[in-house]
DNA sequence: AATGATATTTGATTTATATCAATTTTATCA
DNA sequence: TGATAAAATTGATATAAATCAAATATCATT
């Protein structure tokens, strides 16, 4: 009685009551309270298989959260090299809160679901909420250092370092949203992996046959990988 | 008459009022009447040349803010490798404002007067004053896709380019905060400038030797280059 | 100004990875 | 299921940048 009661009072049934991944994402910093108000601040949009969500050149005008799917981030040079600057999970957020130019392209990888944050909308938000603009400062500095990091593993590292790199987090990122670690699904191509790394596809093929004829991984498919051996991948990379 | 008693009142002199760079610092966002408050929440230190300001490996206490001089952020690879993630001018800020480790180490590059501010006394800050707390995350997500661009520069480019561009966004920075354009001075050693574009110190002396040669800089000294041919270096900077 | 120390440049050689090319494996769809 | 396309692997060769080595140039100190 007294629960359906609370129930109805302070938070019936909206998109973020509803929603799994809250507690990997910024919004988690929210009270259940607050969570009627701030559903309206988004809206639900999602994306079949490899469309593109929006381009480098675009005007920015929306901060996207993902609640279901991968999406890749990524800069393309004028004479058509690409970096892949990230890869994307559930819970991770991507796009722009400032206007100007998005500074990356976003295409989806495999059918996304996302909540869309009109920038003005959000920004009026977070004046009423330094809660949550706080916690978009730690994730957004969180983001950075992981950006930082990168730049040791382009700069420094040398192939195999950077794919046995490349493999461990996966699997360690994996762990962290609870799901199985080992063996892990690659989702991306090898192409993908190549312009995340910096490398070419042929090197990526070739280390991974490294991997796999020295026994330290085993690959079940292309897009399945068991890891043999996690010390000796732990030690590969770097 | 007037303006001395308004003076008396709301702006008494203190460190941020009589600040020269707050206009090119997060704390730009403040109002007159709020420095001598947020005065407070930081304090002055001052490092001479190649000191040491922190290290990866410590744990974080401080955001830190330039107020004069050149710092050196980077990150060491347990075999000795080094990745300079950033060379930081007056007004940017470095360290961290969430406990743990720090993401780099920092050092002088000749002599620096910073400001200093504790943790937990910057958050305290920030939730009384959103607009603080806003600037920051703008700041930050600024310094985001400042390193997602040089993920592209560290996995895309290869040396002409990558140095091309560096003698570039020095004299666009210099540029921008009013200094002189050209001839630039180049403050950090060669080295330096290697670690920084992930190349060795004897790749980047001879990519300059061969700007040199074609006519596009001139090298007054090894720190100190006058840009001949602005749009030549900007076709080579990919 | 002379001395040593440090930074920079230049040269010769090696090497890791890119490039070019072909083959094999996997996925898609009529 | 077989035919076709796409993705991944493997091989041969080229090349950009690293490494090793030496020579200059610049800076600091007495």
């Amino acid at each position: 009685m007294r629960i359906v009661e609370k129930t109805d009072m302070f938070s019936e049934i909206t998109r973020c009551s509803d929603c799994r991944i809250r507690s990997y994402s910024f919004c988690r910093c929210l009270l259940e309270g607050q969570l009627k108000e701030f559903s309206k601040v988004s809206c639900e949009k999602n994306f079949k298989d490899k469309q593109n969500i929006f381009l480098q050149q675009d005007e920015a005008t929306s901060l996207y959260n993902i609640t279901e799917g991968n999406v890749k981030i990524y800069q393309l040079l004028d004479d058509g090299r690409i970096q892949i600057i990230g890869f994307l999970y559930p819970g991770d957020f991507f796009g722009s809160y400032k206007n100007g130019k998005y500074n990356y392209s976003a295409d989806s990888i495999g059918d996304v679901r996302t909540c869309v944050f009109e920038q003005k909308k959000l920004d009026d938000y977070l004046e009423r909420n330094v809660t949550l603009a706080k916690e978009l400062l730690n994730q957004t500095s969180h983001e950075l250092t992981l950006a930082q990091d990168r730049m040791s593993v382009l700069g420094k590292l040398d192939a195999i370092e950077r794919l046995s790199k490349f493999i461990l987090n996966i699997s360690l990122q994996r762990k962290r949203i609870g799901w199985q670690n080992n063996p892990i699904s690659i989702p991306m191509t090898r192409q993908d992996i190549a312009d995340y790394l910096g490398l070419t596809i042929e090197t990526v093929s070739r280390e991974i046959s490294k991997l796999k004829s020295t026994n330290i991984i085993k690959v079940i498919s292309s897009k399945q990988i068991f890891i043999n051996d996690m010390a000796k991948l732990t030690n590969l990379s770097s």
